[in-house]
DNA sequence: GCAAATTTGTTCGTATGTATT
DNA sequence: CAATACATACGAACAAATTTG
């Protein structure tokens, strides 16, 4: 008995699952079939199948039964610059019209403004003394009225006194908060670094995104830090992805500009 | 009642835990204690803490108890290209230095070759008919003796024909496969595209990896399309990396060398 | 529209096994 | 070896969601 009875049926379901004997979509056996089958209680069948569900190959669904789990079609952001725009994915104008090509609806929520204290991981990022008051502009966006990512930004908030009032404004800067800067500071985005994590959700994000509760499914964390034309940083913008309909594409160097497959293989329309 | 028992237990130590009234590393009371505490049935505090683990915010030790997760040290990888050789993070050389910058000692497996029919998601990308034989080449990676990452290049095996015998040899190739097909095939790698997802991991690398069986930690799976100077794909790499000890650096334009924070936000040594 | 049947979700109790101290 | 703490497994009862008749 080297194996506990539970993971040997969650295995014995996943081989047909992964072998396609068990199709996508499909039901899987009840409980009390799969009581019956294994020669197992009720609550061991149910362990097995908290472990399906963990490892993201089936849902359930009261009432109904268990299924086979379907893949969501996932959304692509990519995270290098524009060469025409200079800007880079997921930001903005650039986000508006990278979701337009895939032929879907953004939405975009008006911006929510606060003075916050900098914490650690945005202080050392902004490289301000930690505790330092920052400008944080917050925003929820949906594709398909899908809630797609959480993001926020945060500004020195020295930047206001030196006439960037806008930031403070609880409205979108159509043109772009890198022209504005531009323009009112004189501060050209010359560069920035994405730093790309991953973790569990915590409970706003949880209910933002309508993720199960249980925390299995993870989010992205990438923290953007936008270098001006000195070297200093002057945004740090920290976005969130639900891992299960999110993915990212870096190009470097010389490539073909149109996408010729998608991410799992099958050739784009 | 409107939330079940074990979810509102399951709040509330998560509660302790984010407020900082249980540290990092330290041990949570015993499920016979938090059975007092609640007035709840054993099985009905295991659950509230099987939530908690899933999470990410505890881990249990059979004969010791349950404690606050201790987060692992990452490991950062850049995806952008280094200026100076313009190779790509994470391949070749380039792994082993950046590992060597932190301090760290980077192991990599011979290679296992095989030649394989092309999976669906790897013909697309290389743009060969689904099913062509291509040559596969994988390899295992660890740091301080820590299972790191496991990638596996695809190769058209037309390479082979044309003289890049080498390609099917068990053996490291030091200077890299960029610059050895450059030798022989006059094949200039002009740029790539990397393609990020994350999923759950499969039974293979939850093994080589030593992660625990539930499937509660994912990977991250980066497929990097390589071009030549044509425009053409001449590689295809998949390299999975577990997400509880890898996160990943994008710089695009011009950015300061020097990294002046860590992931979390304290400054770096 | 409603009641019954089906299916999963929550909670309890109990017993035994395994790992660590 | 004994005590402690988590892991596995069984049985039972009721609740909640959904479908069916």
């Amino acid at each position: 008995m080297a194996e506990p009875m539970y993971q040997r049926i969650a295995d014995d379901l996943r081989g047909q699952i992964e072998s396609g004997a068990l199709k996508r979509g499909s039901q899987l056996p009840t409980e009390l079939e799969l009581r019956e089958k294994y020669e197992a209680s009720r609550n061991t069948v149910r362990d097995a199948i908290r472990r399906l569900i963990n490892l993201g190959l089936v849902e359930t669904r009261p009432g109904q039964g268990t299924f086979v789990y379907s893949k969501i079609d996932p959304f692509v952001t990519t995270l290098s610059a524009d060469r025409a725009t200079g800007l880079g994915g997921g930001e903005g104008a650039t986000y508006l019209s990278e979701v337009d090509a895939a032929h879907k609806k953004a939405k975009t929520s008006e911006p929510r403004v606060e003075l916050q204290r900098a914490a650690p991981e945005i202080a050392a990022r902004l490289r301000v003394p930690e505790g330092t008051q920052v400008i944080s502009r917050h925003q929820e966006r949906s594709i398909d009225d899908t809630p797609w990512s959480l993001q926020t930004s945060f500004y020195p908030k020295d930047f206001v006194k030196r006439g960037a009032d806008r930031l403070l404004d609880a409205e979108d800067i159509t043109e772009g908060t890198v022209k504005y800067l531009e323009a009112t500071l004189d501060l050209k985005q010359v560069g920035y670094r994405d730093w790309i994590t991953a973790r569990a959700p915590d409970a706003t994000e949880t209910d933002f995104f309508k993720l199960p509760p249980d925390g299995r499914v993870a989010v992205f964390e990438i923290f953007r830090t936008a270098f001006d034309q000195n070297g200093t940083p002057m945004r740090v913008t920290v976005t969130v992805f639900p891992i299960d309909r999110n993915q990212f594409i870096v190009n470097v160097g010389d490539v073909p500009s149109p996408q010729y497959e998608t991410s799992d293989g099958r050739a784009a329309s």
